[in-house]
DNA sequence: GCCAACGTTGGC
DNA sequence: GCCAACGTTGGC
């Protein structure tokens, strides 16, 4: 089983949107990053990731979900009417792809970035979300990475 | 294949 | 709102 981490902005669809969606599972799509969705086409169903919360007051990873379901192709790309069509995905030959995800926990408290760049330099160290310049809105963890971080939400 | 221009991300 | 960093596009 891999560990991931999913960013998404509170403002658009934050962890309390997911859970209050149905069966606490939501479809993960609006992927429009090459490196991004080759990840999630790695992403296989069991494995976990963090929900991070972007571009908000106080970012950070806020709570834990599974992945229901494997990559399948991303619907809303051939949506005109969506703010992330493509009209380069054709839907013989799709693009893009999303996969489900399903609210395993809430943490009681955000583990803010102001936090985890405190142990960049070592318990941290590499952690792709921390890199410079990093943007790719999924990134994989490592094992020890992911125990950490948990750890901090303690 | 190079690279300038442009659009987006996301922290601050 | 600012701006650094990055990905993508398209002219050449």
């Amino acid at each position: 089983m891999a560990y991931w981490l999913m960013k998404s902005e509170p403002g658009v669809f934050g962890i309390d949107d997911l859970a209050k969606a149905e069966r606490k599972t939501t479809h993960w799509d609006g992927v429009r990053n090459f490196q991004a969705r080759n990840f999630m086409r790695d992403m296989r169903r069991g494995d976990r990731a963090l929900f991070y919360h972007s571009n908000c007051d106080e970012p950070g990873v806020v709570g834990v979900v599974t992945i229901a379901k494997e990559a399948y192709p991303d619907h809303t790309a051939f949506d005109k009417d969506d703010p992330h069509f493509d009209s380069d995905s054709d839907p013989k030959k799709p693009r893009w792809y999303m996969v489900d995800v399903k609210l395993e926990r809430k943490f009681r408290g955000t583990v803010t970035l102001a936090t985890l760049r405190q142990h960049e330099q070592r318990a941290l160290k590499g952690l792709t979300l921390l890199k410079r310049g990093n943007r790719l809105s999924i990134t994989p963890v490592g094992a020890a990475h992911w125990k950490f971080i948990l750890a901090l939400a303690e």
